[in-house]
DNA sequence: TGAATGATCAGCT
DNA sequence: GCTGATCATTCAA
């Protein structure tokens, strides 16, 4: 698959003083790709939400909150963010923005295109539609984890970014499982590819 | 609808 | 250093 230095034009957006939200709606339709254990899964990237460090309730790094586990956030856009919660899942993030701000975009949901095989042997699921539509199930499905994936260069070649064609537009919604953000749950951070039912929620 | 399950971190000593 | 509330979820029912 094609493999240009797609990251580094989403650090580039940020610096040429595009809005974040901009970032985010160019990584809905973008392809996200592993190689881990040799074996390659690829998927379209159908949902994705914004999380900003210094404004926003929702976000581990608020306010600007510095913590062994927040802190790969700080680092340059370009990288991966990767947490693991509720005892069981992993989630995927996208670092956005210069050093020192702590801004990134979570995948929330993803078409499967490539390695299906392996991912329904990683879910242990067979159902197209079960395999990556979900932070924690797109984290299995593509075998990533905290441990080995957080804070990886996404120019690598463990987990990367690669640009898509998009052929829909982008919808915007209320972020999900946010209820105790106060006023930032109602911001229409949550970005969809419209009429695609690779989605974790309506 | 609620149980599973463990890392995280504020608030304490 | 310890404690316990909290959690950007999933699955079985």
């Amino acid at each position: 698959m094609f493999k240009p230095d797609f990251s580094q034009r989403i650090l580039q957006d940020l610096y040429l003083g595009n809005a974040f939200e901009f970032t985010a709606d160019c990584l809905i339709g973008a392809y996200l790709c592993s190689q881990v254990d040799g074996e390659f899964t690829a998927g379209m990237i159908t949902e994705a939400e914004v999380y900003i460090g210094h404004s926003d309730k929702a976000c581990h790094a608020y306010p600007d909150k510095l913590t062994p586990r927040t802190a790969t956030m700080f680092r340059p856009g370009g990288c991966a963010y990767v947490f693991f919660i509720y005892g069981m899942y992993n989630q995927f993030n996208v670092v956005i923005g210069p050093e020192g701000v702590a801004n990134a975009v979570l995948i929330r949901s993803l078409e499967p295109i490539s390695g299906i095989e392996i991912m329904q042997r990683r879910r242990a699921k067979t159902a197209l539609t079960d395999l990556t539509t979900g932070p924690g199930k797109l984290c299995q499905a593509l075998g990533m984890n905290r441990k080995e994936h957080d804070g990886v260069d996404l120019s690598g070649d463990l987990v990367w970014l690669s640009p898509g064609v998009k052929t829909y537009p982008t919808e915007t919604s209320k972020r999900v499982g946010i209820d105790y953000a106060e006023e930032c749950r109602d911001y229409l951070w949550r970005y969809t590819l419209a009429g695609n039912k690779f989605i974790s929620k309506i």
